[in-house]
DNA sequence: CCCATCAATTGATCTAGATCAATCTTCCAC
DNA sequence: GTGGAAGATTGATCTAGATCAATTGATGGG
């Protein structure tokens, strides 16, 4: 919370260069309503490996994520761990329908966030009511991308899962602009371990693995130093995705 | 749409008995503000088997389910399908962030549904602010519903995931009510076939009917003609579901 | 009531991916 | 640089659940 002076700089500082500001909510707010935002808010930067929101605790406060990348996940009491998510730039995170978060959420590498508190996020949807509106197409949109991984997880195989994980890191926010060139090669920052991977796609490690060495031999990506993939033939891992045999 | 007395009448007919009206989203509609819905709506009736939103269709209405159960899936393209979701009383239906729906759904038995074109609904929230917010819920406890099915399907095992959907189908709006007596026996009716039980929790036909055997000989349920189930034991079925071994 | 049809169960095998077990990289901290 | 620790790859085996194959049981039309 800012006021007066100090409080028009925190815009310049904090909106003005905010690279998530044409991706997250605060697209439905004009520049002048800025300052509003703003005062509601909280920069937090969470350094790598740390959680900023935990499965289960009181759900105080919403984020917005303006730099980096988490993953979201929930774990079985045995330990066992479904990753649900990776957020990135201009992600929405903490919609919950209970009164507690329904996954944890750990930095990949340094992240920085807008956190909103509940309180204010109701304020401010009754000063600017598009927001309201903005904020149900948010959860509408994860919902399709959640049906989408329902299939990942219940009918592909190892194959189509890794392919399918791929061609959705290439097309970041819900496949915007999809791959420009369906044969123009692609080279992603893979932030998370082959751990996370396998967690998310409900592998193991060891299969991930291996599947990646396939895809390699095949010509269909190069591996630079497992933190960095290069889609070689994008148009071919989206068919292998969807489970179509070109011939 | 209609309108004078047969509006009257028609409140009176489709939301003064409808039994999804206190769970679903014209619970925030005042007795007074009902016209209005029954206007902007169209009561639909769906004869079992059939398919009431085709997945790819252009989205032009919403839903809401006054009757019966309904399924929720997808295809690929060799035909593999995921049923991503069982509607019943009170569901709204077709919320998406794109212009087509992300999923077909079928009538299981006989449905009936409030049908509100898109238009209508923006007019609806304009007038009362409230439904916004209260579509906004939904589509959050949907959400944190597909969070907790991610994990079903990335991460456990068949035992673990009919039991699983076992529990869930007990405690019908997100185990609002809970299961009343972990120790109670519930007796459920299951309107929808082993094939789409297995395709909900991704396993085959087999995989179901082999651990719905398994349970029934160590007493955990019992069966009547394949549509309907108690649960015997619930409590020791909710640990299942959570990977707990009880000893 | 009885047959036909389709769904569900049960049994026998097979296999994709898990598990167990070494290496091999990568990349810091020193 | 250099040692070492964590992560990634690769290989050998195992197994939960898939697949293939009957058989049994429901359900509904004539």
């Amino acid at each position: 919370m800012e006021t007066g002076r100090s409080l028009m700089d925190a815009v310049r500082e904090r909106c003005g260069r905010c690279s998530g500001r044409s991706l997250s909510i605060c697209n439905v707010i004009d520049d002048q309503d800025l300052p509003a935002l703003v005062a509601a808010s909280s920069r937090v930067v969470v350094s790598s490996g740390r959680c900023f929101i935990q499965e289960g605790a009181p759900a105080h406060d919403f984020y917005v994520l303006t730099g980096g990348r988490a993953k979201l996940f929930t774990l079985m009491p045995d330990g066992r761990r479904q990753i649900v998510g990776f957020a990135e730039l201009g992600d929405f995170l903490g919609l919950t329908s209970s009164e507690t978060y329904a996954f944890t959420a750990e930095a990949l590498g340094d992240v920085t966030l807008c956190r909103f508190p509940h309180s204010a996020i109701d304020r401010l949807v009754e000063r600017f009511p598009r927001l309201r509106g903005r904020l149900q197409k948010e959860a509408s949109s994860e919902l399709v991308k959640m049906q989408s991984r329902l299939m990942v997880l219940g009918r592909k195989t190892a194959r189509e899962r890794l392919a399918s994980f791929l061609v959705e890191q290439a097309s970041p926010c819900c496949g915007h602009h999809a791959l420009h060139d369906e044969q123009e090669p692609i080279t992603l920052p893979l932030p998370m371990s082959r751990t996370d991977i396998a967690d998310y796609l409900g592998l193991t490690i060891e299969t991930v693995s291996r599947t990646f060495g396939l895809f390699r031999k095949e010509g269909l990506i190069s591996v630079k130093g497992a933190s960095s993939v290069t889609l070689l033939a994008p148009g071919v891992l989206s068919d292998i995705a969807n489970g179509i045999k070109r011939d």
